[in-house]
RNA sequence: GAGUCCGUAGCUCAGUUGGCUAGAGCACUUGACUUUUAAUCAAGGGGUCCUGGGUUCGAGCCCCAGCGGACUCACCA
């Protein structure tokens, strides 16, 4: 593998570390009294104040330094932040050994190189809270050159690092020197713990089911395919989890949630990867009323503990999450915003219709699927605060209720934000009868050549027959939500790995992979 | 899958109608400097111009193909 000048120099430095008896990876662990955030956010030293912060240890990332001769200011970033670092020649080598100071800092640590520095906290003279430090460890040294991105005090940023595919292929870089974009992923690990405290504070019971499955239920989705060699079947990895877990429903359990990957067989772009991440919750003994009910709750919720209030801003636009939301029936929507009432047309009618709204329709298409198309082409655009889509047609949605009052839909709601579906919801179908019936005229679908048509699952309907409690069941995109809750408009600032294309390989070097090095 | 744009130093980017040895800032090296902060000052090193063909006296630039990427559109969450 060529290395660049740098990379030599580094190397060399590192080899000089050793020479001079310093450990460029020690083994040793660093004890770690103090945070940058802690000290900057801390520090007291007003009139008549005692200073604090007189005796700290941090650790992290040398990320830049100002020499000065014999003193030097340096930044030191650890996991909450950057620090300024005071290091004086006389103050790190008290006695006549100067090497510490003119060799070991100014010459041989580099950019990206971990430190450990002890000492005490001070106010600069232009007024910046800075540790002086009285003692310097070498704790890893960094080979490779990081992106040196430099910020002035009006915040404009210099030299960033911002190619999106460097960016997602060497996400720990992206980490180490756009602060920014670990703020996205806390805010993701938050939503997740806030939902999850949110059910667990219910009494519901989160659970694993099985991501290997012989028969891809519960969506309508192409799944990725594999095989296991012992048994010597065909195996496919999950596109949703729905079936298994009305299982646990019938099995006596009255609220399970999962949160996990799903995966779908597609195409990718800015709000699709291969593998993404869905919440399911089944609750019994409700109703989807209730269970819209309960999103408003949890989004109001999960707002609050991501950004500490209930208005978000999305792509110049302020989302209010406080329930209630509005409520409106599919055929209402539709209706509101093209003026046609399609409730009482048949497929024939609503193919004109389509045809007179300048939508694209195939032979494929049945009922459920056309009035789809006209509520994706026409009304989703508009949904822009949180609004419940309500009563869908039946066709298009095997898995739920009849409506209890209204002939020809099921009992579904989707919630729309920002004109995109964040979740998913019935009032389950727990008649095993009419849930045999629903496959069926899914296979017909099939074999009029919808791709999307959803497979009959034997032992789902066996646990129906048995009996399941009504029960309520939703879905929510986690990666979507997170996006909405961070004003991230691609999934892959929302996944710490999204999926690439395999990274061309370098001529000579066929360890290009990640970790090929070690 | 379709269209548009892009690929030049470790990073961010210039590079004219094709014309001398391919440039800048940061980073890096050497030197100066004990409260700086995008530190400053002086000097210096660093390039498979994505890859492979072609046109030409001559290609970073033009043509063809490929690889990779970004954006927009279509489908799934």
């Amino acid at each position: 593998m060529q290395l660049s000048e740098q990379e030599i120099l580094r190397r060399e430095n590192m080899q000089q570390l050793r020479e001079l008896g310093i450990d460029p990876y020690p083994p040793e662990a660093f004890e770690v009294t103090a945070y940058a955030k802690q000290v900057k956010e801390g520090f007291k030293d007003g009139e008549g104040e005692t200073p604090n912060f007189q005796e700290v240890s941090l650790s992290g990332r040398l990320m830049g330094s100002r020499v000065m001769g014999k003193a030097s200011f340096a930044e030191l970033q650890d996991t909450t932040g950057r620090i300024q670092v005071y290091i004086a020649r006389d103050e790190i080598c008290p006695g006549e050994d100067k090497d510490l100071y003119n060799k070991v800092f100014k010459k041989l640590l580099d950019i990206g190189d971990f430190i450990g520095v002890k000492g005490f906290a001070f106010r600069t003279r232009m007024g910046e809270i800075t540790i002086h430090v009285k003692e310097l460890t070498v704790l890893s040294k960094s080979l490779k050159p990081l992106p040196v991105v430099k910020r002035d005090e009006e915040g404009n940023v210099y030299d960033a690092f911002t190619d999106p595919e460097q960016r997602y292929r060497q996400r720990y870089v992206d980490l180490t020197v756009n602060p920014e974009v670990r703020e996205v992923f806390l805010k993701r690990s938050k939503l997740i713990s806030a939902m999850r405290r949110y059910f667990d504070g219910q009494g519901w019971l989160e659970v694993e089911t099985p991501i290997l499955q012989p028969i891809h239920g519960g969506a309508a989705a192409r799944p990725f395919a594999t095989h296991h060699n012992t048994l010597d079947m065909p195996l496919y990895m999950r596109i949703a989890n729905e079936l298994y877990l009305k299982r646990l429903i019938v099995g006596g359990f009255d609220g399970v949630y999962e949160i996990g990957k799903m995966f779908r067989n597609e195409g990718m772009d800015r709000t699709h990867n291969p593998e993404f991440t869905s919440m399911e919750i089944y609750i019994a003994y409700k109703d989807y009323n209730w269970m819209m009910a309960m999103v408003e709750e949890l989004l109001e919720y999960i707002a609050k503990a991501v950004t500490g209030g209930t208005q978000v801003e999305y792509e110049g636009k302020m989302i209010n999450y406080a329930g209630p939301y509005r409520r409106l029936s599919m055929y209402d929507s539709i209706k509101e915003y093209t003026g046609i009432d399609i409730s009482e047309m048949d497929e024939a009618a609503l193919r004109q219709t389509c045809k007179s709204l300048h939508i694209e329709v195939d032979s494929s298409m049945g009922k459920g699927k056309l009035i789809d198309e006209i509520f994706g082409e026409k009304v989703e655009e508009h949904l822009i605060q949180p609004t419940f889509i309500t009563d869908y047609p039946i066709e298009m949605t095997p898995l739920a209720k009849k409506h209890r009052s209204v002939e020809g839909l099921v009992e579904r709601f989707e919630l729309f934000v920002n004109g995109k579906e964040i979740a998913n919801a019935y009032t389950e179908l727990n008649d095993p009868i009419d849930q045999r019936e629903r496959f069926e005229d899914q296979l017909k679908l099939a074999e009029r050549g919808d791709e999307e048509a959803m497979a009959l699952d034997e032992d789902f309907l066996r646990s129906l027959e048995y009996g399941m409690p009504p029960t309520s069941g939703l879905g929510i995109g986690i990666d979507r939500l997170t996006m909405l809750m961070t004003d991230k408009h691609s999934i892959q600032e929302v996944l710490f790995f999204p999926q690439m294309r395999p990274q061309k390989k370098q001529e000579g070097e066929p360890g290009a992979e990640p970790g090929a090095e070690a």
